[in-house]
DNA sequence: ATATAAACGAGACGGTACGTCCCGTCTTTCG
DNA sequence: CGAAAGACGGGACGTACCGTCTCGTTTATAT
């Protein structure tokens, strides 16, 4: 009959366990958070969270992409802090993503990224969805801001991006200096004096 | 106690083979390029080397450690570019920087750096000689300029250098943007942007 | 087992697939003759005959099961070939039972009972038909015999008949010497000998 | 087992545990003999017995080669009963093989046996240490009393020999008849009858 | 006609064991 | 006495099947 618009296609077989699912991430999550990446292993997985281990297989490739979704699993997603200016808005966001990343979690995603296939689906899921959301909500304040005449933005706004958000990680994978709320400061002070620098002339 | 004269010290029994440290390298150097970053096993770096793993172990403390060592090995190091200006020479530097980088090398020094101790000995000097030389040379190249009075910086230099090499290492590690030329030349372009409208500032 | 002649309880819903049973013998009878018992699987048996595994499991416990049936299904059975005296009827039959086993199946009907539970119903019905079946019809052949009174039989007849039908398995275990005719026609002319010589006592 | 005065190859590195080689087989044994065969893996050998399954897989290629040795490694060997007579030297050896194989022991055998590839070199020496020793020393004991005039052997001894054994494997593998010593008596018994009538013909 | 019910295909489930790879340590013999 | 060779206990890998369990889909009898 009518099929309204929400079709789900009713797969034929026994559907996948939902609940085996939500424990096998959040199993992979506590071994993230209490022993760290490097003990996060299939095996260890199956067992904490009492799943088969070709269970978790079925949905993930290896111990990297299950990190992923781990991590994912658990992020809020960094939204642009509400400010009412961009240099405060941009602040506010800046301080949050510094702040999210500044704990061992930071670390462990890079350490995931680095060790994962960067041709794999999952892999670039976990780059749009942890990696670069934030960079992407940079770009919107910037946008909005151009549109508002704040700032006139030209042809190398993706190099300006990397610059506000790429330091971030540097510090995060080398570990010369610490993350900080003076850091997310200063990466915006020197980001907008660019921009106008850039809109004086 | 007392030296004597003899400057070796002579010590009993046969000798270290130098020989073997660089048939070592020399393996791992070429697993490296070969097989990537996941195949450079101790186990295969003996077999390939025809050295025995204790003799390895010896000098290094896991895969990691050799991996940093066959990676600083080869390691030309960068050097800043010697152009006249300031804008001139960070480019060329960054040029080079990107072009030593745009290759598989680049992917796996990244790699190696996040699967590593960071709080290993090996690590630092890694991180030192492989990751922050560049870094170095261009806060060098920065102090030169303002020593001539060609800017003004402030106490933020360190942001600002993280500013220029972190969006090097953010596009290696995500892989979302490609490295290029051009790319270097647009960081060079908005950082001495900021630090010049600082100056007039 | 079956009830043949009774009235069908017609029971409701779907009757089983009398189809499905055919080709999931056929494709158990096809896998051992192509890979043979080893990859006698109930998945592969599933996978090859296009029939869920339950509906494999509704009929058989296990894949030792499945393929004494497939064994079972195809089996003509071994009959006393019609020879005038016992002498050409029982070669005639030792000739085709070892015929019938020289061939790989031989070894995959010892390998299936070797791995069989020795107590379940289907095992038992497995060992009458196909094992001891030609046991069976030795049996009848001295006894007819004996009736004609070509020969006197006395207690031992059980150890008698395992003396001819044990060698065959016996080599077909071991694999020490091949089974042939010449096989067969010495174990006949050994055990009439012992009969005779007996009869003569 | 040992090869002890000849001269030892003098191999390059570690020797093989002697103490880890004793350990596996007296844990696969008692497997066996607890458990039965279907529990004898190569993972509760080495989780058993406190060895890592390289090691176990360094010696033997899977579990059935294992439980071949295993079953080897307890194994006195059957002897020829010293009696003075044919009869009862083969009587004595026909019993001792039968009270030998009538326990679980004798059906692990069987189905070790028919699990094996049959090609192997291990399976080789399997079936002539374990299987076929008592076969040999029944032909030995055939051919003394042949020797002393006791009766006269024609070419199919080889049948012969497999008359005599073969039954007790086939009844181990079959299992319709139980392995007692009056199977033992009888089966010599129709042997000699059909010798005997052979020498007086 | 319409329930009702059984068997179907599909396929995910918790498990067990597989055989392999590599770890970092150790023990032995050779140079 | 260091270096080579190589076995050791250990741990994780990713795969194959096990036998069980939902699912949604036929296909039949019973209402």
């Amino acid at each position: 009959m009518s099929q309204q618009h929400m079709s789900p296609p009713k797969r034929r077989g026994r559907p996948p366990n939902q609940l085996a699912q939500a424990r096998i991430l959040k199993a992979a999550h506590d071994i993230l958070t209490e022993d760290g990446f490097g003990r996060l292993t299939v095996e260890a997985v199956a067992a904490r969270s009492g799943v088969g281990k070709p269970t978790i297989y079925r949905q993930w490739a290896n111990a990297s992409e299950l990190a992923m979704a781990a991590l994912m699993s658990g992020d809020p997603g960094i939204i642009a802090g509400g400010g009412t200016s961009l240099r405060s808005a941009l602040t506010g966001q800046m301080r949050s993503l510094i702040q999210a990343f500044a704990t061992t979690r930071g670390r462990q995603i890079a350490m995931t990224l680095a060790a994962a296939d960067p041709e794999s689906e999952f892999t670039k899921a976990f780059r749009n969805q942890v990696i670069l959301s934030s960079r992407e909500a940079g770009r919107a304040l910037l946008l909005e801001a151009a549109a508002r005449g704040e700032l006139v933005l030209q042809q190398d706004l993706e190099v300006l991006l990397d610059m506000i958000y790429g330091p971030v990680f540097y510090r995060l994978l080398v570990g010369h200096r610490s993350l900080d709320t003076g850091f997310a400061d200063s990466i915006v002070a020197i980001a907008l004096e660019a921009v106008a620098a850039r809109a004086d002339g």
